[in-house]
RNA sequence: UCCCCGGUAGCUCAGCUGGUAGAGCGGGUGGCUGUUAACCACUAGGUCGGCGGUUCGAGUCCGUCCCGGGGAGCCA
């Protein structure tokens, strides 16, 4: 038997071959007077090939008897096509069917909700929609490397487990060895001192501390990795488990931060067009008309730069009518920050200089003593996309930022280290790898973006 | 967690003011055909999400629970 060749291949062939042999899966089976036509995909690119099994092969009765969802094996030469639609096919001279799917496969010839396609996340990749999608994450994730590697960042990986309490960016799964319905206790309280690390361990939901630390040794660095939120949050914008982009750079500060921040955004629009044609004209087509406009417009438009104080300015302005108040000193609620990026200025907005109080205590403090040096790159649709800062790099100015905010000077000992050798300005930001799949392909439940999506209540597959 | 909407055949849905269920696609059978979401004919398939209530009678009205979707908060 030849050597299989993958199906994007043979499509891409630049003349017949003689003996060549494909695997794959039946999307479809139409019967001629004299032979069958089979649509058989492998996943290595959209298009199907369409493979003729004529009445005169040995098992032709069986072939007859493929269906839909079946895995086949395919001999055969590959021809110019005769019918119109496809420039070549494959004349079969052998077909095995690989593995049977009976009448009871539930992926038919026609459009499914992504309803019902998710209570399938099983077999939902080997529909178009889904397959497509799969593929453009694969190319973005190579692409986010591709972006810093050129870029001179260094690759780094922080932990996954971590120490209690040293992030404080929302509810946190706890990971433990105890036994739950034996828990050792000690003035009524969990004894963590039983448990595996000694101290109370969780899932990390942000890798930025450690980041930081790699930063101010290796100068740019980057992390990609998986990151977790046990919010009771349930929208078409939050899960549990989900991926992270946070790159971390010595001597940034604000604006350098915002630049590469922008860059970055830009260069993956320009890569999806560019390197994803054929699976985002899928997306374009059926699921957002105007997805390729909104690609361009962030490729090739500068991102508009805000200072918190002017939005506000702004929305109070606007006329426009919203559920909640726009005041100085409110973090900006999703009406806000759409109306920013899809009615004011119709293109993706960076907002810096919030009030210190709505942000989180590694952030730099400006001079006037009421912002900090947070920003944030809002698009249209998706709302926040890439949230960052320059950190506070003065030992004294966030040692007493810790204190102000509750927190627990000892947890923090050796963040506050960094500060106290050889400290230098820096700066960093995090991009959700799943809003960002929403950008970039219109879809607009995050749950339909990744393969087996971790939400409350539900951990099937 | 809160607010709103929904749950009818394998899938997508229709079913007006209460009178015991329909279509398209999919499946099966037959026909036709270098077809391509093929086409034509016939056919099978549903205790209308669960439980309780109102009524002579409930898919339809009421209560409650479960599940799904949209929005909000939290955030990426």
């Amino acid at each position: 038997m030849p050597k299989r060749s993958k199906v994007v291949e043979l499509l891409n062939a630049q003349s017949p071959i003689d003996i060549i042999a494909a695997k794959g899966w039946v999307r479809t089976r139409r019967d001629s007077k004299d032979f069958s036509f089979i649509e058989l995909n492998d996943g290595s690119c959209l298009t199907n090939i369409q493979v003729i099994a004529d009445s005169i092969l040995t098992n032709y009765d069986a072939i007859k008897t493929i269906t839909t969802g079946s895995a086949i094996s395919v001999e055969g030469k590959l021809v110019r096509s005769p019918g119109s639609g496809q420039q070549w096919e494959i004349q079969a001279t052998n077909i095995d069917v690989i593995g049977h799917a009976p009448d009871s496969y539930p992926l038919q010839k026609k459009r499914h909700s992504d309803e019902f396609l998710r209570t399938i996340a099983h077999l939902r990749p080997r529909t178009n929609k889904y397959g497509a999608l799969f593929r453009i994450r694969s190319q973005l994730s190579y692409a986010i490397h591709r972006f810093f590697q050129e870029r001179g960042f260094w690759y780094i990986h922080t932990p996954i487990v971590t120490g209690a309490d040293c992030e404080g960016a929302g509810e946190m799964f706890s990971v433990t060895t105890l036994d739950l319905s034996n828990v050792p206790k000690k003035d009524s309280h969990v004894d963590y001192a039983h448990d595996f690390f000694g101290k109370e361990a969780k899932l990390t939901v942000s890798g930025q501390l450690s980041a930081e630390m790699l930063a101010l040794a290796l100068g740019e660095v980057y992390t990609f990795g998986p990151t977790f939120r046990a919010e009771n949050s349930n929208t078409s914008r939050h899960i549990s488990e989900f991926w992270m982009v946070e790159p971390e750079m010595a001597f940034y500060e604000l604006n350098d931060d915002m630049d590469i921040a922008e860059e970055f955004v830009r260069y993956l629009a320009t890569y999806a067009i560019e390197e994803c044609s054929e699976d985002l004209a899928l997306f374009a087509r059926f699921v957002d008309k105007t997805l390729m406009n909104t690609l361009e417009n962030i490729a090739s438009n500068e991102f508009i730069r805000l200072p918190y104080t002017e939005a506000i300015g702004i929305l109070e302005n606007s006329g426009g009518s919203f559920e909640f108040d726009v005041a100085w000193g409110k973090d900006l609620q999703s009406e806000h920050e759409r109306y920013l990026t899809e009615c004011h200025f119709r293109r993706p907005v960076i907002v810096y200089d919030y009030p210190k109080d709505i942000k989180a205590f590694y952030m730099r403090l400006n001079d006037d003593g009421k912002t900090v040096t947070a920003m944030d790159v809002l698009v249209p649709r998706v709302g926040e996309i890439v949230g960052g800062s320059q950190r506070e790099e003065r030992y004294d100015v966030l040692k007493a930022r810790i204190e102000e905010m509750g927190l627990s000077e000892q947890d923090y000992w050796w963040y506050l280290d960094s500060r106290r050798f050889g400290s230098a300005p820096h700066s960093g930001f995090g991009l959700g790898f799943e809003r960002f799949l929403m950008l970039i392909t219109g879809i607009t439940n995050i749950r339909d973006v990744i393969p087996f999506p971790r939400t409350p209540k539900h951990l099937e597959f």
